[in-house]
DNA sequence: TATTGTATTTCATTGTTAACTAAAACAATC
DNA sequence: GATTGTTTTAGTTAACAATGAAATACAATA
């Protein structure tokens, strides 16, 4: 009578999602061999997930013929409960920022800090490590490895920014969907339109770094699109509940649709030469009270 | 009686360096707390790898009075027998470079076929995914994200260094210390009068890898650090065992020194150049029977 | 007082088991 | 024959206990 676990989660979104880009109408019939295929998985979970489409009325099982659609739920967007790994490890990050953690934690410690199991406990550090945040003490333990609001990291990441980014619209393969930009494109004009609320910055910050992130994946090397993953999730840890000032947003959202322009018309030079600018304007911006910015 | 841990024969190692490095001579005294501080972790460890050394004759204890050196091994450049999953992580990669792993796998299967317990297994695909040759499944199982022998796959790596790369000697705080740039000097001019045979390519390897290495560190960030040390991690996986032509050996290390040359004279701009020339030579070199090769 | 010796505590790892999920094979039904 | 229903097998995860190592505190001794 539950949903349990996540994949069946991921699955039923998925079957729903599937549902509204194949235009399926009421009426129409699902079977549980296509779709398991098409998803890449087996009977198994597809089974589940249909059983909890059919408790909530979105389909209807008719035995040994097939699964009905009743009604196509309106894209309600409805977002998966973030695993318990994310949501501490936000808050790890947060509370180190705020000088609450010291500069060496134990595994334990971070399990009974955040209510964490030993494997999650396990997984967050080994993220963490991933992302140079900590390192493994000789001994036991792990070690911050640097210090909690480190002006001279934020340089670091820019520069490293610096060099990838603007190269990643003149690689030979680089190749933008035309739906990409034009989503990207309404996502940015809206946040132009809607009046700024400190509780959008969440929103705006993922907005950039789909940005960024949809241009490096662009270049079809996975090189540069890890790398500039790497650096998306290094930044969404310090700068998630950060706010910023509405000129900021502004001027952000400007140069970014101005690089769509000309990467739209084919002018990748200018477009890189945009982000450099971008990258460097963002990158001398002074820290206020604040102590950060998500720009860039 | 014997010497479990890793972390105790490390310990043994770096006592072995730190007495060299300080011109520690037969008669000179040591003390457990200095030491286990300095090594930055506890006396525990360091009193097993000095029960160990007084074991092997190399130091003698004094009860309630300190340690005394008896004689200073040569630098006999023991080397640590490698881990268990760094092994199997080679032998996977020449495997699946071989075709003779499939496109999926299951974790349990790793664990057999390379005979690990199941936290060595997870270690093992937890790496493989963070240089990106695997990815998990939804279901059970992980999927490798790329052909053996992908042609593609190294000109991605190489733009993507040629990138990164040239940049490191042009950064803000790039220094190189000079005991660093003679070091490297010796090791490549040693690889140029030493007689080529195929079992020196590991060594030559390693060589390459260190060069590189220590550039992007010079730098002081540790976003180029780490992308650098990310790349060399992937290709020693798959270019380890690979035999190349002593000219290329030749060519790499004539570069190399060039490039050490220029960076020693200041000349950074120049040196970037090279670097950029290195590797788009490298990264043009037609495969031959080998499948790859570690120029660079 | 500086040092090692010893004991205690904290911590991490490993192995084992149990619970449960996904995959795969097979059976039943329309 | 296509599809779901059912069973079996394989795989994964989580929880737990046991072992042993590292950190820490304390005692003893020169």
């Amino acid at each position: 009578m539950t949903m349990p676990t996540r994949l069946q989660q991921e699955i039923a979104e998925r079957i729903l999602q599937m549902m509204r880009e194949d235009g399926l109408a009421a009426g129409s019939w699902l079977n549980e061999n296509g779709t398991a295929q098409r998803l890449g998985v087996s009977r198994t979970p597809v089974r589940a997930a249909l059983d909890h489409l059919a408790r909530q009325g979105v389909v209807r099982r008719h035995a040994n013929k097939g699964i009905e659609v009743i009604t196509l739920p309106s894209s309600a967007e409805r977002v998966l409960p973030p695993e318990a790994v994310d949501l501490a490890m936000v808050r790890l990050a947060h509370e180190r920022e705020n000088g609450l953690l010291p500069d060496e934690v134990s595994e334990l410690e971070v399990m009974r800090r955040y209510d964490l199991g030993r494997p999650e406990a396990q997984k967050l550090l080994a993220r963490l490590a991933d992302l140079d945040m900590v390192e493994r003490k000789p001994g036991y333990g792990w070690r911050f490895l640097h210090a909690p609001r480190d002006q001279h990291l934020r340089d670091e990441s820019y520069r490293f920014r610096l060099a990838i980014e603007p190269m990643t619209m003149l690689e030979p393969g680089f190749h933008l969907e035309p739906g990409w930009i034009a989503e990207m494109r309404a996502r940015h004009l809206e946040a132009l339109q809607r009046p700024w609320r400190e509780s959008s910055s969440i929103a705006f910050y993922e907005m950039n770094a789909d940005f960024h992130e949809g241009l490096a994946a662009a270049t079809g090397n996975r090189y540069f699109h890890s790398a500039v993953r790497r650096q998306n999730q290094l930044r969404r840890l310090s700068n998630y509940d950060w706010g910023l000032g509405f000129e900021r947003v502004q001027v952000n959202c400007t140069e970014h649709l101005g690089m769509l322009d000309h990467l739209e018309a084919g002018e990748n030079e200018v477009a890189s030469a945009l982000m450099r600018s971008h990258l460097l304007r963002a990158s001398k911006l002074k820290l206020g009270v604040q102590p950060d910015e998500p720009a860039g």
